[in-house]
DNA sequence: GGCTAAGGACGGACCTTCACACCTCTAGGG
DNA sequence: CCCTAGAGGTGTGAAGGTCCGTCCTTAGCC
């Protein structure tokens, strides 16, 4: 009877390698160094902004205080925050922005993974955007094109905007899990995209890409927007295959 | 200047609220019984199927026998599993499945979350599938639909099917975090599915839907395949939307 | 009857997290 | 000049989760 085999091609040893993988629960301190960290590199939290007082943070991140305490430790002294003390005081990003190192071995080898993972994402939240995004948020988008257009010769301010581009595309959904989706994503990109030369050029094109993609969202046009994120995701994708092994 | 004023828009609370929302890391324990908990649930492992002795599991899970232990027996009280000693033995996921228990409070009020969200992955998974789907992953998806369509009178074995589609597509892009996404998609929904009413005609309908998508991905026709899913999902929403407070 | 592979049970060591109380610093007001 | 409010900095002990190793029990097979 043919109706077994679909049951035996679904018993295949990748949902079982899915469900039976490793199960590594971060511990508090991990994730919270992990968040804050991936949120300050990727620009979201500018140099001089005032973090939350920890009696205050702890309770939005619901944890104890000590426990903050460490993540911030660790980020001091990894130079993304400073503190300082007295009334009026705080805790800062900090202002000289250490170096990014390079993206770690790990990471490189499974490039293709992340940037499969990263179209995904992208074009999922974009065909969601085109029908939820209100107008305030579109109009947030087409102004961040605008100013990526006048930081074509500087790729580090470039980057951050477009950064912020993509996370604002998630934050039109209204949907605070793809927000997290997409700043995760693009916490691991960051590092490859820096392997990459990014002369003005380039620059120009995928900007008009973006104008493109916010024009295509205002006119609610998912399958177009879909389109046209697929492509831009595709030419990065292209570029790294050139770059890196196979993997 | 303008420029100025991308910044203010986001710098919204809406990136803030992701930044320091509660950063709840689950124990292995919670997260085991989770994840195989799903796994059975969605029919991933089938009643009668042994699962990996203790041993041996503990070490594809990345953690302690005892905890891993802590994890099936709460499934065995929940009567998910059980266990037979002795050589021979091992543990067994339980024959007659407990009933379905209705969905949590909680999440129905977040349904329009949990559909969004679910609209994104789909679409997102899809894309990358078109260009990344092997023939055998598309046999073995349109056997399905197949298979389906001889369920249509059954609902709870056409849902099995339906979400064997799901997590195959998942598959067929070789992403395991796509597939984890999905799983854990999936089982989100099937609480808020199981109060829909499923009549022979509208499974029909929608076992077309699943047709034409194979056919889509067979053609490489990645928009086309999206906007068939965007169009699915978007029904179950309507239908979904008549039926529960707005949230 | 013994061997063996499986689940079942226990106890101690280690680490994380937590709550609570207390200390130190510093800008700004009286 | 002092004093106070608000911020970070410190210490301690309890509680709970996780791990590891060890041993016990069951039952099929030679």
């Amino acid at each position: 009877m043919t109706s077994s085999a679909p049951d035996i091609v679904f018993t295949a040893p990748v949902t079982e390698d899915v469900v039976f993988s490793p199960v590594r629960s971060q511990t508090a301190f991990e994730e919270t160094v992990e968040r804050l960290g991936t949120a300050i590199r990727l620009g979201l939290l500018l140099p001089g902004t005032r973090l939350p007082a920890e009696r205050e943070l702890c309770m939005k991140l619901g944890i104890a205080r000590s426990t903050l305490r460490q993540a911030l430790t660790a980020l001091s002294q990894g130079g993304l925050l400073h503190a300082s003390r007295g009334r009026g005081g705080g805790t800062f990003v900090a202002d000289p922005q250490p170096p990014t190192e390079p993206p770690s071995a790990e990471l490189v080898s499974n490039w293709r993974e992340v940037s499969d993972c990263r179209l995904a994402v992208e074009v999922g939240i974009v065909a969601l955007a085109a029908e939820r995004a209100g107008d305030t948020a579109l109009d947030g988008l087409a102004a961040l094109v605008d100013l990526m257009e006048r930081q074509l010769a500087d790729f580090p301010a470039y980057r951050q905007s477009d950064v912020l581009f993509h996370v604002g595309l998630a934050e039109s959904t209204g949907s605070q899990r793809l927000v997290a989706a997409m700043t995760s994503t693009q916490g691991e990109m960051t590092g490859l995209i820096s392997l990459i030369m990014h002369p003005p050029e380039v620059l120009r094109s995928a900007n008009r890409q973006h104008r493109r993609l916010v024009e295509a969202l205002t006119a609610r046009d998912g399958p177009r927007a879909a389109r046209i994120m697929a492509e831009q995701v595709r030419a990065t994708e292209h570029v790294l295959a050139g770059l890196l092994p196979s993997g």
